[in-house]
DNA sequence: CTTTAAAAATTGGTTACCCAGTTATACGAG
DNA sequence: CTCGTATAACTGGGTAACCAATTTTTAAAG
């Protein structure tokens, strides 16, 4: 059991090793824009690692930006220079997994905005979406069901609404990861009250009248009703 | 030449089917949180598609908190239930790229927290870090060189200090993106002005003095005078 | 010396097999 | 029938060889 943890760390640090030496050879080799690194191949060999990690960790840097993998033809460093490289990986290697405030900090952040542009921009198929995950969630809330999944949902519609993919993107990244740490300090309780449903329909109604500033006061009250007693919890355990 | 981009929008289209015929078994098995899916040998040879394809799917789902690979056991379905399953995987396959425009209202509301959060919180080292960025940056910019790496990073050390490790994640994410549409559309002239170095002179004082709402206020400042620059080329374009 | 075409070497991706750890099953003692 | 153990099957990850597309080298023709 304890084996299962240890794998993925190490699995992970291994990773993070790898990310560091490529960007040491970056540095090391005065590589620039659009320059080839050496291939999979020779930097498993040179780092001492199996293959298929030196793939993990430039998947990981393509995600970031950083490098563009071309089939058949080789990995290159991306459009951003030296010492920009330098910084973001360093700061990549240093990024520590987000707590639970800052996930709640990042969600309301997040989802202040899209509210708003979702009101100013949301069209009517958009509008007829986010009213029919309104309508599931009511329906589980009053037949005494959990809604969690639907509560969520209905944020996501919004997102979308929003009409930003980017916004959209990282709404879609942080909401598994709040929910798990909600059902980890028991804060679900509360999907079960009626007092979610007429938050729900208030945020919807604003959108729909296309009102960004009172759609974002109800998404603010909402999360006031929501994470004050969350926060309890937390410092209580 | 062509094959290079179609090798990979094929590659991106077979990841996309896969997520979704995991979806449909998820629905179809009625996969509860914490059960096992089928493994990948299984899974590869029931969608006729390789199991480095299947393994990519999963880890794109992993990424977005919905599946979990563990050694030597199996894959699992996160603690999230189906239907907020199948919601997200219908959004994660409906994301579009993000345009130009998405990634500066995107920048510019995750800068305007982190800076907040930076006053806040920065400790002593956070404030030497962004002042070593600064530095260079002016610098830079005194001896007539191009800057724009040193001003991404001054920007990135505000994220850091910000102590949210999940914004700081999502402006390294964006980052790389913003620079690239920036020298697509050739707007970096402005990075060898002075102007540039009292701005962020400001931002700097502000976060020094821990001065929040002065911090935010230095930083749409900023933004104000960089994008709407910005937004003229890109619509003469 | 330049140009061009063909062949050899290199590349990321794919495949099949193997490994060590995990899980399910079967079987025997009580 | 119950429980514990051992054996067999299964799993995700690692390894090495292979593939097709690409890039570089080579060499021959002009």
């Amino acid at each position: 059991m304890k084996l299962k943890i240890l794998a993925k760390i190490d699995s992970l640090d291994t990773q993070k090793a790898i990310i560091s030496k490529i960007g040491d050879l970056i540095n090391l080799k005065n590589l620039e824009p659009g320059d080839k690194l050496p291939s999979e191949r020779t930097l498993s060999e040179k780092f001492g690692v199996t293959r298929s990690n030196v793939r993990e960790a430039i998947q990981k840097l393509e995600l970031y930006g950083l490098l563009e993998s071309i089939p058949q033809s080789g990995t290159f460093v991306a459009n951003i220079g030296v010492i920009a490289m330098n910084g973001m990986i360093e700061d990549i290697l240093k990024l520590e997994d987000p707590d639970f405030k800052a996930l709640v900090e990042t969600r309301i952040l997040l989802e202040l905005k899209t509210v708003r542009l979702a009101a100013l921009r949301r069209s009517e198929d958009d509008l007829e979406k986010i009213k029919a995950a309104l309508d599931a969630y009511a329906k589980k809330v009053q037949s005494g069901e959990d809604a969690v999944q639907e509560d969520l949902l209905f944020h996501l519609a919004i997102a979308k609404a929003s009409g930003n993919s980017s916004l959209n993107n990282f709404m879609l990244i942080i909401t598994p990861e709040i929910i798990t740490n909600f059902e980890r300090y028991h804060v679900c309780d509360k999907n079960l009250s009626n007092q979610g449903i007429e938050e729900h329909n208030a945020i919807y109604n604003a959108i729909k009248m296309q009102n960004p500033k009172l759609a974002k006061q109800k998404m603010k009250d909402h999360f006031n009703a929501l994470y004050q007693y969350c926060y309890n919890i937390k410092k209580s355990s």
